[in-house]
DNA sequence: TTAATGATGAATGTCGACAATCGACATAAA
DNA sequence: TTTATGTCGATTGTCGACATTCATCATTAA
Protein backbone atom coordinates (compact mmCIF):
# COMPACT_ATOMS: atom_id res chain seq x y z
CA UNK A 1 0.00 0.00 0.00
CA UNK A 2 1.11 3.74 -0.55
CA UNK A 3 -0.02 4.89 2.70
CA UNK A 4 -1.04 3.53 5.57
CA UNK A 5 -2.37 6.99 7.02
CA UNK A 6 -5.31 6.21 9.76
CA UNK A 7 -8.24 7.34 8.19
CA UNK A 8 -10.68 5.15 8.62
CA UNK A 9 -14.94 5.98 9.33
CA UNK A 10 -15.02 4.33 5.71
CA UNK A 11 -14.94 0.90 6.56
CA UNK A 12 -11.61 -0.43 4.85
CA UNK A 13 -13.48 -2.92 2.15
CA UNK A 14 -15.03 0.94 0.57
CA UNK A 15 -11.26 2.25 0.19
CA UNK A 16 -9.93 -0.62 -1.61
CA UNK A 17 -13.30 -0.44 -4.19
CA UNK A 18 -11.86 3.06 -4.64
CA UNK A 19 -8.28 1.75 -5.17
CA UNK A 20 -9.13 -1.01 -7.48
CA UNK A 21 -11.72 1.27 -9.12
CA UNK A 22 -9.07 4.04 -9.56
CA UNK A 23 -6.49 1.50 -10.79
CA UNK A 24 -8.53 0.38 -13.79
CA UNK A 25 -9.58 3.99 -14.66
CA UNK A 26 -5.31 4.32 -15.20
CA UNK A 27 -5.43 1.21 -17.54
CA UNK A 28 -3.43 -0.77 -14.59
CA UNK A 29 -6.17 -3.29 -15.06
CA UNK A 30 -7.47 -3.96 -18.17
CA UNK A 31 -11.30 -4.75 -19.12
CA UNK A 32 -12.16 -8.34 -19.08
CA UNK A 33 -9.05 -9.45 -16.68
CA UNK A 34 -9.69 -11.39 -13.66
CA UNK A 35 -9.05 -10.54 -10.10
CA UNK A 36 -7.58 -12.85 -7.80
CA UNK A 37 -9.09 -12.53 -4.08
CA UNK A 38 -5.63 -13.92 -2.42
CA UNK A 39 -3.27 -11.42 -5.11
CA UNK A 40 -5.42 -8.14 -4.34
CA UNK A 41 -5.32 -8.93 -0.82
CA UNK A 42 -1.25 -9.87 -0.23
CA UNK A 43 -1.31 -6.50 -2.52
CA UNK A 44 -3.31 -4.01 -0.40
CA UNK A 45 -2.01 -6.12 2.99
CA UNK A 46 -5.60 -6.97 4.09
CA UNK A 47 -7.68 -9.92 4.23
CA UNK A 48 -9.05 -11.87 2.10
CA UNK A 49 -12.76 -10.86 3.49
CA UNK A 50 -12.19 -7.28 2.88
CA UNK A 51 -11.58 -7.90 -1.05
CA UNK A 52 -14.21 -10.38 -0.95
CA UNK A 53 -16.73 -7.27 0.44
CA UNK A 54 -14.76 -4.58 -2.12
CA UNK A 55 -15.73 -7.12 -4.48
CA UNK A 56 -19.48 -7.01 -3.80
CA UNK A 57 -19.51 -2.75 -3.64
CA UNK A 58 -18.05 -2.81 -6.93
CA UNK A 59 -20.23 -5.49 -8.26
CA UNK A 60 -23.25 -3.40 -7.14
CA UNK A 61 -21.79 -0.49 -9.64
CA UNK A 62 -21.37 -3.19 -12.45
CA UNK A 63 -17.82 -2.51 -12.59
CA UNK A 64 -17.04 -6.13 -12.02
CA UNK A 65 -19.06 -9.34 -12.69
CA UNK A 66 -18.56 -12.36 -10.36
CA UNK A 67 -19.83 -15.70 -11.08
CA UNK A 68 -19.88 -18.29 -8.38
CA UNK A 69 -16.97 -20.47 -7.83
CA UNK A 70 -15.78 -19.15 -11.22
CA UNK A 71 -14.28 -15.89 -9.68
CA UNK A 72 -14.60 -12.35 -10.39
CA UNK A 73 -13.51 -10.47 -13.40
CA UNK A 74 -13.74 -6.69 -14.86
CA UNK A 75 -16.85 -5.55 -16.85
CA UNK A 76 -15.55 -6.16 -20.62
CA UNK A 77 -17.22 -3.58 -22.34
CA UNK A 78 -17.88 -4.63 -25.46
CA UNK A 79 -19.76 -2.66 -28.56
CA UNK A 80 -22.66 -4.82 -27.28
CA UNK A 81 -22.27 -3.29 -24.17
CA UNK A 82 -21.61 0.03 -24.97
CA UNK A 83 -24.59 0.20 -26.93
CA UNK A 84 -26.75 -1.04 -24.26
CA UNK A 85 -25.58 1.54 -21.71
CA UNK A 86 -25.98 4.56 -24.36
CA UNK A 87 -29.34 3.39 -24.94
CA UNK A 88 -30.46 2.88 -21.59
CA UNK A 89 -28.59 6.49 -20.47
CA UNK A 90 -30.99 8.04 -23.33
CA UNK A 91 -33.89 6.30 -21.95
CA UNK A 92 -32.88 7.31 -18.32
CA UNK A 93 -31.30 11.13 -19.26
CA UNK A 94 -34.08 12.31 -21.65
CA UNK A 95 -36.86 12.10 -19.02
CA UNK A 96 -34.75 13.05 -16.08
CA UNK A 97 -34.28 16.23 -18.04
CA UNK A 98 -37.53 16.58 -18.65
CA UNK A 99 -38.60 16.13 -15.46
CA UNK A 100 -35.77 18.45 -14.54
CA UNK A 101 -36.98 21.43 -16.61
CA UNK A 102 -39.74 22.88 -14.43
CA UNK A 103 -37.76 22.85 -11.00
CA UNK A 104 -34.72 24.66 -12.94
CA UNK A 105 -34.13 27.83 -10.36
CA UNK A 106 -32.23 30.72 -10.90
CA UNK A 107 -28.97 29.03 -8.47
CA UNK A 108 -29.13 25.99 -10.46
CA UNK A 109 -28.31 28.37 -13.66
CA UNK A 110 -25.81 29.69 -11.84
CA UNK A 111 -23.93 26.39 -10.93
CA UNK A 112 -24.33 25.18 -14.47
CA UNK A 113 -22.71 28.26 -16.24
CA UNK A 114 -19.66 27.78 -13.53
CA UNK A 115 -19.51 24.71 -14.91
CA UNK A 116 -19.10 25.64 -18.41
CA UNK A 117 -16.68 28.34 -17.65
CA UNK A 118 -14.42 25.18 -15.92
CA UNK A 119 -15.27 23.49 -19.45
CA UNK A 120 -14.39 26.31 -21.39
CA UNK A 121 -10.59 26.32 -19.77
CA UNK A 122 -10.97 22.57 -20.05
CA UNK A 123 -11.02 22.76 -23.82
CA UNK A 124 -8.32 25.58 -23.97
CA UNK A 125 -5.45 23.20 -22.46
CA UNK A 126 -7.42 20.44 -24.56
CA UNK A 127 -7.51 17.86 -20.97
CA UNK A 128 -9.39 15.22 -21.90
CA UNK A 129 -9.86 13.83 -18.59
CA UNK A 130 -10.75 17.03 -16.89
CA UNK A 131 -13.44 17.76 -19.38
CA UNK A 132 -15.32 14.46 -18.92
CA UNK A 133 -15.11 14.94 -15.15
CA UNK A 134 -17.27 18.01 -16.09
CA UNK A 135 -19.04 16.51 -18.42
CA UNK A 136 -20.05 14.53 -15.47
CA UNK A 137 -20.79 17.00 -13.19
CA UNK A 138 -22.80 19.02 -15.27
CA UNK A 139 -24.89 15.78 -16.40
CA UNK A 140 -25.65 14.68 -13.03
CA UNK A 141 -26.37 17.85 -11.76
CA UNK A 142 -29.49 18.18 -14.01
CA UNK A 143 -30.51 14.30 -13.21
CA UNK A 144 -30.25 15.30 -9.41
CA UNK A 145 -33.21 17.35 -9.88
CA UNK A 146 -35.82 14.59 -11.31
CA UNK A 147 -36.69 14.13 -7.57
CA UNK A 148 -36.67 10.13 -8.34
CA UNK A 149 -33.63 8.74 -5.91
CA UNK A 150 -33.93 5.46 -7.88
CA UNK A 151 -33.21 7.37 -11.69
CA UNK A 152 -30.69 9.20 -9.91
CA UNK A 153 -28.57 5.53 -9.13
CA UNK A 154 -29.06 4.07 -12.16
CA UNK A 155 -27.58 6.99 -13.54
CA UNK A 156 -24.80 7.51 -11.40
CA UNK A 157 -23.96 4.02 -12.28
CA UNK A 158 -24.10 4.24 -15.99
CA UNK A 159 -21.46 7.34 -15.73
CA UNK A 160 -19.43 5.27 -13.97
CA UNK A 161 -19.18 2.77 -16.76
CA UNK A 162 -19.32 5.52 -18.89
CA UNK A 163 -16.06 7.57 -17.82
CA UNK A 164 -14.23 4.04 -17.35
CA UNK A 165 -14.61 2.94 -21.01
CA UNK A 166 -14.27 6.46 -22.28
CA UNK A 167 -11.14 6.67 -19.87
CA UNK A 168 -10.18 3.33 -21.95
CA UNK A 169 -9.94 4.63 -25.19
CA UNK A 170 -6.96 5.64 -27.15
CA UNK A 171 -8.43 8.01 -29.77
CA UNK A 172 -11.67 10.19 -29.53
CA UNK A 173 -13.11 11.49 -32.97
CA UNK A 174 -14.09 14.65 -31.80
CA UNK A 175 -12.28 18.03 -30.78
CA UNK A 176 -12.11 19.78 -27.22
CA UNK A 177 -13.66 22.59 -28.55
CA UNK A 178 -16.80 21.03 -30.15
CA UNK A 179 -16.77 19.26 -26.87
CA UNK A 180 -17.80 22.25 -24.89
CA UNK A 181 -20.27 23.79 -27.56
CA UNK A 182 -22.06 20.56 -27.16
CA UNK A 183 -22.61 21.38 -23.81
CA UNK A 184 -23.47 24.66 -24.17
CA UNK A 185 -25.94 24.07 -26.73
CA UNK A 186 -27.52 21.58 -24.11
CA UNK A 187 -27.46 24.76 -21.56
CA UNK A 188 -29.34 26.78 -24.28
CA UNK A 189 -32.21 24.13 -24.78
CA UNK A 190 -32.54 24.05 -20.84
CA UNK A 191 -33.06 27.83 -20.84
CA UNK A 192 -35.92 27.61 -22.94
CA UNK A 193 -37.37 25.34 -21.00
CA UNK A 194 -39.36 24.35 -23.65
CA UNK A 195 -39.57 20.17 -22.87
CA UNK A 196 -39.50 19.47 -26.83
CA UNK A 197 -36.32 21.34 -27.88
CA UNK A 198 -34.66 19.80 -24.53
CA UNK A 199 -35.81 15.85 -25.17
CA UNK A 200 -34.41 16.50 -28.44
CA UNK A 201 -30.95 18.26 -27.88
CA UNK A 202 -30.82 15.77 -24.97
CA UNK A 203 -30.92 12.77 -27.48
CA UNK A 204 -28.64 14.48 -29.90
CA UNK A 205 -25.78 15.12 -27.54
CA UNK A 206 -26.46 11.67 -26.90
CA UNK A 207 -25.73 10.64 -29.83
CA UNK A 208 -22.98 12.87 -30.47
CA UNK A 209 -21.03 11.00 -27.79
CA UNK A 210 -21.50 7.86 -29.54
CA UNK A 211 -20.70 9.03 -32.96
CA UNK A 212 -17.87 11.39 -32.17
CA UNK A 213 -16.31 10.48 -29.18
CA UNK A 214 -16.93 6.37 -29.71
CA UNK A 215 -16.61 6.78 -33.31
CA UNK A 216 -19.20 3.76 -34.10
CA UNK A 217 -21.07 3.97 -37.14
CA UNK A 218 -18.16 5.59 -38.59
CA UNK A 219 -19.27 4.55 -42.48
CA UNK A 220 -21.63 7.44 -42.08
CA UNK A 221 -19.09 10.27 -40.70
CA UNK A 222 -16.59 11.89 -42.87
CA UNK A 223 -14.64 13.33 -39.85
CA UNK A 224 -11.27 12.93 -39.41
CA UNK A 225 -9.73 11.39 -36.42
CA UNK A 226 -8.22 13.86 -33.59
CA UNK A 227 -5.39 12.62 -31.51
CA UNK A 228 -5.90 12.98 -27.83
CA UNK B 1 -33.41 -24.65 9.62
CA UNK B 2 -36.12 -26.49 8.19
CA UNK B 3 -34.12 -29.19 6.06
CA UNK B 4 -30.33 -29.81 5.60
CA UNK B 5 -30.81 -31.54 2.49
CA UNK B 6 -26.65 -31.37 0.91
CA UNK B 7 -27.71 -29.21 -2.46
CA UNK B 8 -25.17 -26.55 -2.99
CA UNK B 9 -23.22 -26.19 -6.19
CA UNK B 10 -25.00 -22.71 -5.44
CA UNK B 11 -23.32 -20.99 -2.94
CA UNK B 12 -25.04 -20.85 0.66
CA UNK B 13 -24.70 -17.65 0.94
CA UNK B 14 -27.70 -17.19 -2.05
CA UNK B 15 -29.74 -20.02 -0.68
CA UNK B 16 -29.84 -18.06 2.45
CA UNK B 17 -30.67 -14.94 0.65
CA UNK B 18 -33.77 -16.49 -1.51
CA UNK B 19 -35.18 -18.07 2.12
CA UNK B 20 -34.78 -14.25 3.94
CA UNK B 21 -36.53 -13.03 0.91
CA UNK B 22 -39.45 -15.32 1.55
CA UNK B 23 -39.63 -14.86 5.00
CA UNK B 24 -40.02 -11.01 4.08
CA UNK B 25 -42.49 -11.97 1.11
CA UNK B 26 -44.73 -13.56 4.00
CA UNK B 27 -44.69 -11.19 6.08
CA UNK B 28 -42.28 -12.75 8.70
CA UNK B 29 -39.98 -10.05 8.61
CA UNK B 30 -41.58 -6.04 8.26
CA UNK B 31 -40.37 -3.62 6.07
CA UNK B 32 -37.97 -1.46 7.91
CA UNK B 33 -36.66 -4.01 10.13
CA UNK B 34 -33.33 -4.13 11.06
CA UNK B 35 -31.61 -7.33 10.61
CA UNK B 36 -28.93 -9.29 12.94
CA UNK B 37 -26.16 -10.59 11.41
CA UNK B 38 -25.88 -12.74 14.54
CA UNK B 39 -29.08 -13.87 15.09
CA UNK B 40 -29.63 -14.80 11.47
CA UNK B 41 -25.97 -16.79 11.77
CA UNK B 42 -27.42 -18.71 14.16
CA UNK B 43 -30.93 -19.40 13.40
CA UNK B 44 -30.14 -20.45 9.41
CA UNK B 45 -26.67 -22.26 11.58
CA UNK B 46 -24.29 -20.61 8.77
CA UNK B 47 -21.05 -18.26 9.95
CA UNK B 48 -21.58 -14.73 9.99
CA UNK B 49 -19.60 -14.29 7.03
CA UNK B 50 -22.11 -16.25 4.53
CA UNK B 51 -25.22 -13.94 6.47
CA UNK B 52 -22.86 -10.83 4.94
CA UNK B 53 -22.80 -12.34 1.92
CA UNK B 54 -26.51 -12.78 1.81
CA UNK B 55 -27.16 -9.58 3.22
CA UNK B 56 -24.95 -8.27 -0.11
CA UNK B 57 -26.88 -9.98 -2.51
CA UNK B 58 -30.19 -8.70 -1.36
CA UNK B 59 -28.77 -5.05 -1.39
CA UNK B 60 -27.85 -5.52 -4.86
CA UNK B 61 -31.81 -6.48 -5.52
CA UNK B 62 -32.87 -3.54 -3.51
CA UNK B 63 -34.39 -5.47 -1.17
CA UNK B 64 -32.75 -4.18 2.29
CA UNK B 65 -30.74 -1.33 2.72
CA UNK B 66 -27.83 -1.26 4.44
CA UNK B 67 -25.08 1.57 6.44
CA UNK B 68 -21.03 1.43 7.04
CA UNK B 69 -21.42 0.08 11.00
CA UNK B 70 -25.37 0.83 11.63
CA UNK B 71 -26.56 -2.02 10.19
CA UNK B 72 -28.54 -3.73 7.83
CA UNK B 73 -32.58 -2.55 7.27
CA UNK B 74 -35.17 -4.31 5.16
CA UNK B 75 -36.18 -1.63 2.68
CA UNK B 76 -38.96 0.33 3.85
CA UNK B 77 -41.55 1.35 0.93
CA UNK B 78 -42.89 4.50 1.34
CA UNK B 79 -45.84 6.32 -0.72
CA UNK B 80 -42.21 8.19 -2.17
CA UNK B 81 -40.71 4.92 -2.74
CA UNK B 82 -43.71 3.42 -5.04
CA UNK B 83 -44.27 6.31 -6.93
CA UNK B 84 -40.45 5.96 -7.77
CA UNK B 85 -40.95 2.70 -8.85
CA UNK B 86 -43.55 2.77 -10.11
CA UNK B 87 -42.50 5.63 -12.67
CA UNK B 88 -39.35 4.07 -13.60
CA UNK B 89 -40.91 0.93 -14.63
CA UNK B 90 -43.08 3.09 -16.53
CA UNK B 91 -40.26 4.65 -18.05
CA UNK B 92 -38.47 1.16 -19.01
CA UNK B 93 -41.38 -0.99 -19.46
CA UNK B 94 -42.92 0.94 -22.33
CA UNK B 95 -39.74 1.16 -23.97
CA UNK B 96 -38.80 -2.53 -23.79
CA UNK B 97 -42.18 -3.35 -24.81
CA UNK B 98 -41.48 -1.14 -28.23
CA UNK B 99 -38.69 -2.88 -28.53
CA UNK B 100 -39.83 -6.10 -28.39
CA UNK B 101 -42.72 -5.88 -30.52
CA UNK B 102 -40.61 -6.49 -33.92
CA UNK B 103 -38.87 -9.44 -32.26
CA UNK B 104 -42.35 -11.19 -31.58
CA UNK B 105 -42.91 -14.40 -32.96
CA UNK B 106 -45.69 -17.22 -33.45
CA UNK B 107 -44.11 -19.16 -30.32
CA UNK B 108 -43.93 -16.08 -28.27
CA UNK B 109 -47.33 -15.58 -28.78
CA UNK B 110 -48.20 -19.35 -27.96
CA UNK B 111 -46.12 -18.42 -24.89
CA UNK B 112 -48.31 -15.85 -23.85
CA UNK B 113 -51.60 -17.12 -24.17
CA UNK B 114 -50.27 -19.94 -22.48
CA UNK B 115 -49.94 -17.38 -19.75
CA UNK B 116 -52.96 -16.04 -20.04
CA UNK B 117 -54.66 -19.13 -19.75
CA UNK B 118 -53.06 -19.62 -16.15
CA UNK B 119 -54.26 -16.37 -15.02
CA UNK B 120 -57.54 -17.30 -16.25
CA UNK B 121 -57.79 -20.40 -13.75
CA UNK B 122 -55.78 -17.95 -10.92
CA UNK B 123 -58.70 -15.15 -11.78
CA UNK B 124 -61.25 -17.83 -10.79
CA UNK B 125 -59.73 -19.36 -8.08
CA UNK B 126 -59.41 -15.45 -7.03
CA UNK B 127 -55.96 -16.54 -6.00
CA UNK B 128 -53.63 -13.15 -5.80
CA UNK B 129 -50.64 -14.93 -5.09
CA UNK B 130 -50.88 -16.68 -7.88
CA UNK B 131 -52.08 -14.15 -10.33
CA UNK B 132 -48.82 -12.09 -9.60
CA UNK B 133 -46.43 -14.46 -10.27
CA UNK B 134 -48.63 -14.85 -13.86
CA UNK B 135 -48.20 -11.13 -14.16
CA UNK B 136 -44.47 -11.23 -13.10
CA UNK B 137 -44.03 -13.61 -15.95
CA UNK B 138 -45.88 -12.07 -18.67
CA UNK B 139 -44.16 -9.10 -18.26
CA UNK B 140 -41.14 -10.48 -18.41
CA UNK B 141 -41.73 -12.53 -20.91
CA UNK B 142 -41.58 -9.70 -22.95
CA UNK B 143 -39.46 -7.17 -21.51
CA UNK B 144 -36.97 -10.01 -21.93
CA UNK B 145 -37.36 -9.51 -25.65
CA UNK B 146 -36.13 -5.72 -26.19
CA UNK B 147 -32.60 -7.46 -26.30
CA UNK B 148 -30.58 -5.27 -23.96
CA UNK B 149 -29.82 -6.82 -20.71
CA UNK B 150 -28.85 -4.30 -18.71
CA UNK B 151 -32.82 -2.90 -18.44
CA UNK B 152 -33.82 -6.37 -18.35
CA UNK B 153 -31.42 -6.79 -15.00
CA UNK B 154 -33.30 -3.49 -13.77
CA UNK B 155 -36.80 -4.50 -14.47
CA UNK B 156 -36.00 -7.82 -12.29
CA UNK B 157 -35.23 -5.83 -9.64
CA UNK B 158 -38.57 -3.61 -10.06
CA UNK B 159 -40.38 -6.56 -10.27
CA UNK B 160 -39.10 -8.13 -7.19
CA UNK B 161 -39.46 -4.97 -5.15
CA UNK B 162 -43.33 -4.60 -6.53
CA UNK B 163 -43.73 -8.20 -5.49
CA UNK B 164 -42.52 -7.31 -2.24
CA UNK B 165 -44.74 -4.35 -1.54
CA UNK B 166 -47.82 -6.07 -3.24
CA UNK B 167 -47.54 -8.76 -1.03
CA UNK B 168 -47.97 -6.65 2.09
CA UNK B 169 -50.72 -4.81 1.19
CA UNK B 170 -53.88 -6.22 3.02
CA UNK B 171 -56.48 -5.44 0.33
CA UNK B 172 -56.59 -4.53 -3.52
CA UNK B 173 -58.50 -1.87 -5.16
CA UNK B 174 -59.57 -4.69 -7.86
CA UNK B 175 -61.54 -7.71 -8.69
CA UNK B 176 -59.38 -10.74 -10.00
CA UNK B 177 -61.77 -10.88 -12.84
CA UNK B 178 -60.48 -6.89 -13.95
CA UNK B 179 -56.77 -8.12 -13.16
CA UNK B 180 -56.82 -10.78 -15.72
CA UNK B 181 -59.02 -8.61 -17.94
CA UNK B 182 -56.30 -5.92 -18.08
CA UNK B 183 -53.65 -8.60 -19.12
CA UNK B 184 -56.17 -9.47 -22.33
CA UNK B 185 -56.48 -5.93 -23.54
CA UNK B 186 -52.58 -6.12 -23.56
CA UNK B 187 -51.77 -8.63 -25.07
CA UNK B 188 -53.95 -7.84 -28.26
CA UNK B 189 -52.58 -4.27 -28.29
CA UNK B 190 -48.69 -6.55 -28.56
CA UNK B 191 -51.08 -9.01 -31.39
CA UNK B 192 -51.91 -5.44 -33.32
CA UNK B 193 -47.76 -4.61 -33.14
CA UNK B 194 -48.72 -0.78 -33.40
CA UNK B 195 -46.32 0.96 -31.26
CA UNK B 196 -48.19 4.13 -30.24
CA UNK B 197 -51.29 1.38 -29.02
CA UNK B 198 -48.64 -1.01 -26.87
CA UNK B 199 -47.05 2.48 -25.35
CA UNK B 200 -50.63 3.70 -24.76
CA UNK B 201 -51.68 0.37 -22.77
CA UNK B 202 -48.57 -0.16 -21.05
CA UNK B 203 -49.29 3.24 -19.31
CA UNK B 204 -52.56 2.41 -19.06
CA UNK B 205 -51.64 -0.65 -17.95
CA UNK B 206 -49.19 0.29 -15.21
CA UNK B 207 -51.79 3.08 -14.35
CA UNK B 208 -54.16 0.60 -13.56
CA UNK B 209 -51.73 -1.62 -10.97
CA UNK B 210 -51.40 2.05 -8.73
CA UNK B 211 -54.76 3.02 -9.01
CA UNK B 212 -56.98 0.09 -8.50
CA UNK B 213 -54.50 -2.13 -7.23
CA UNK B 214 -53.06 0.06 -4.48
CA UNK B 215 -55.88 2.53 -4.51
CA UNK B 216 -53.74 5.84 -5.08
CA UNK B 217 -55.67 8.39 -6.47
CA UNK B 218 -58.73 7.17 -5.00
CA UNK B 219 -60.62 10.56 -5.11
CA UNK B 220 -60.69 9.73 -8.95
CA UNK B 221 -61.77 6.84 -8.47
CA UNK B 222 -65.13 5.71 -7.25
CA UNK B 223 -64.87 1.70 -7.05
CA UNK B 224 -65.70 0.31 -3.51
CA UNK B 225 -62.98 -1.79 -2.53
CA UNK B 226 -62.73 -5.76 -2.34
CA UNK B 227 -61.38 -7.78 0.01
CA UNK B 228 -58.21 -10.28 -1.07
C1' DT C 1 -3.58 -38.95 -32.81
C1' DT C 2 -7.56 -38.24 -30.12
C1' DA C 3 -10.59 -38.66 -26.28
C1' DA C 4 -11.39 -40.01 -21.62
C1' DT C 5 -9.73 -40.34 -16.91
C1' DG C 6 -7.37 -39.16 -12.80
C1' DA C 7 -4.13 -36.54 -9.88
C1' DT C 8 -2.45 -32.07 -8.35
C1' DG C 9 -2.24 -27.30 -7.39
C1' DA C 10 -4.75 -23.04 -7.17
C1' DA C 11 -8.74 -20.28 -6.08
C1' DT C 12 -13.12 -19.63 -3.96
C1' DG C 13 -16.60 -20.75 -0.07
C1' DT C 14 -17.18 -20.99 4.74
C1' DC C 15 -15.91 -20.78 9.40
C1' DG C 16 -14.98 -19.04 14.28
C1' DA C 17 -12.50 -15.52 16.88
C1' DC C 18 -10.74 -11.03 17.88
C1' DA C 19 -10.87 -5.84 17.27
C1' DA C 20 -13.17 -1.55 16.60
C1' DT C 21 -17.26 0.94 16.94
C1' DC C 22 -21.90 2.20 18.18
C1' DG C 23 -26.05 2.95 21.27
C1' DA C 24 -28.15 3.00 25.58
C1' DC C 25 -28.10 3.69 30.17
C1' DA C 26 -26.37 5.50 34.37
C1' DT C 27 -24.13 9.01 36.71
C1' DA C 28 -22.71 13.64 37.54
C1' DA C 29 -22.62 18.61 36.82
C1' DA C 30 -25.14 22.90 35.63
C1' DT D 1 -34.87 19.19 35.32
C1' DT D 2 -31.65 19.22 31.70
C1' DT D 3 -27.36 18.43 29.56
C1' DA D 4 -22.85 16.33 29.39
C1' DT D 5 -19.78 12.50 30.14
C1' DG D 6 -18.31 7.79 30.88
C1' DT D 7 -19.04 2.97 31.10
C1' DC D 8 -20.60 -1.37 29.20
C1' DG D 9 -22.99 -4.62 26.35
C1' DA D 10 -24.21 -5.43 21.71
C1' DT D 11 -23.07 -5.33 16.81
C1' DT D 12 -20.37 -4.75 12.88
C1' DG D 13 -15.52 -4.90 10.66
C1' DT D 14 -11.58 -7.62 9.88
C1' DC D 15 -8.68 -11.49 10.22
C1' DG D 16 -6.36 -16.12 9.30
C1' DA D 17 -7.29 -21.02 8.61
C1' DC D 18 -9.67 -24.97 6.88
C1' DA D 19 -12.96 -27.17 3.38
C1' DT D 20 -14.58 -27.53 -1.12
C1' DT D 21 -14.47 -26.94 -5.89
C1' DC D 22 -12.37 -25.91 -10.27
C1' DA D 23 -8.82 -25.98 -14.01
C1' DT D 24 -4.79 -27.85 -15.84
C1' DC D 25 -2.00 -31.34 -17.36
C1' DA D 26 -0.19 -35.78 -17.52
C1' DT D 27 -1.44 -40.49 -18.35
C1' DT D 28 -3.80 -44.15 -20.58
C1' DA D 29 -6.80 -46.50 -23.74
C1' DA D 30 -9.09 -46.56 -28.17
Amino acid sequence: MDEDTIILQKPLSQLIADQIKARIWNKEIQFGERLLETELAEKYDVSRSTIREAFKIMEIEELVVSQARKGTYVADFTDQDVAEIIELRTLIEASAFMKAIPRLKKKDFQELDKIMEHMKVGADKKDWNELFDLDMKFHSYVVNLCGNSRIIKIYDSLQVQIRTFLMHLDKYYSSHQSFYDEHKELLEALVSTDTETVKERVKNHIEYVEEKLLGVNQENNKLEPEEV
